[in-house]
DNA sequence: CTTCACATGTAACTAGTTACATGATTTA
DNA sequence: TAAATCATGTAACTAGTTACATGTGAAG
């Protein structure tokens, strides 16, 4: 499958950037659906050398520390494209350690079961509500837009910022879609457990 | 973290199993939030029995068939217990490939755009689907009650998912929050695309 | 008699994590 | 001047997938 080859072309699509910057990506938005740790990407970085798909230079960073800046080639542009616009079929299966523990909820007590569903709820919402800032923070026209129009409807799980502002062409789109899909994830999240919290209380 | 050691001894909790059993048990609802294949199943049954989590009889079945039965120790049970009711931190990463490509969203078309988002919702329209056909089968009633209608227990009745799933102490409790929070997930994403589909219109 | 489901395993490989290892630059 | 961040790599290990390999049993 090679995601991650295709997630550093996608980075590298747009903006040359060192193994250090695309493993600071990661740990921005994108890496609410993909990451890597710099120990898997120093390696993928020259494996993309060697196939012709990217290249460097090297550029000195102070008196002496030196960083590979990377860039895509036309060959890496073109397998990029073949990737992107090939529809693949839903993963089986979305791990989810703590929905796995709730399946095997009969060997718990309802006191630890609700300990451990609050404590669920709690980082939900806490994930939530940083994702929020972050949309807030980086799109604050489309979020200022939306308290005005007030359509917020929190018993569907259905926050402001799920309506779509962006035209397609707008080079924040990707980051947007990746906010929004973020957050209603989390959103969904925290509605199913708190529509189930009554089973412990 | 070995989560496939738990999940196993979770599934032996209950009932004994073959290899063979577990690998169906993760095509069946816990599929949608952790699975495995034979090929790493079989070989983590063997480490289970070494480390005297689990035990086995071989059974025949017909003529000549043997297969391995699987129980659950005293020892792997306190281990499941233990690992059961740790809450843990979220993963800072959920995977999803479709989400990298709209993150890369620039990289296309508007109609190759509209073609992935079409197909995504198809697909997780269908799967919806799927699950909500799962869900109305294995708990008739409660499904009923959802729907807005009634519910008079003379005229049901009394297999085990037929009694209301939302108590504590109800056997299928696991199967139905499982079923229930991957209908959450894919309505979720539904609604999203839905949303974002005007997008591309 | 053929196909599908049952049943168990190993080999080779790919993906991903944790730990080891080093050094430069910036900021408080 | 100490701590945090920038910067790059490798080693060892764990997790997971695909392919290889074999055979039984049931049902049509």
């Amino acid at each position: 499958m090679r995601v991650l080859k295709y997630a550093i072309l996608g980075l590298l699509y747009r903006q040359e950037y060192s193994g250090y910057d695309i493993t600071s990506q990661f740990k921005q938005e994108i890496g609410q659906f993909w990451s890597a740790k710099h120990s898997q990407i120093y390696p993928e970085l020259r494996k993309l050398v060697d196939e012709g798909l990217v290249e460097f230079r090297t550029q000195i960073q102070g008196e002496k520390l030196e960083k590979k800046m990377y860039t895509i080639t036309e060959q890496g542009r073109q397998e990029l494209l073949a990737w992107a616009a090939q529809p693949e079929s839903l993963p089986e299966t979305e791990k989810d350690e703590f929905m796995l523990k709730m399946y095997f909820i009969h060997t718990l007590s309802p006191e630890q079961a609700r300990a451990l569903f609050e404590d669920q709820l709690q980082q939900r919402r806490a994930k939530l509500a940083y994702l929020q800032q972050r949309y807030e923070s980086l799109m604050p026209v489309f979020a200022k837009e939306e308290n005005g129009e007030k359509h917020t409807q929190a018993t569907h799980g259905q926050t402001a910022s799920d309506t779509a502002p962006l035209a397609f062409h707008n080079p924040n789109l990707g980051h947007y879609l990746v906010l929004t899909k973020a957050m209603a994830r989390e959103q969904s999240y925290v509605d199913w457990l708190e529509r189930h919290m009554k089973l412990f209380v």
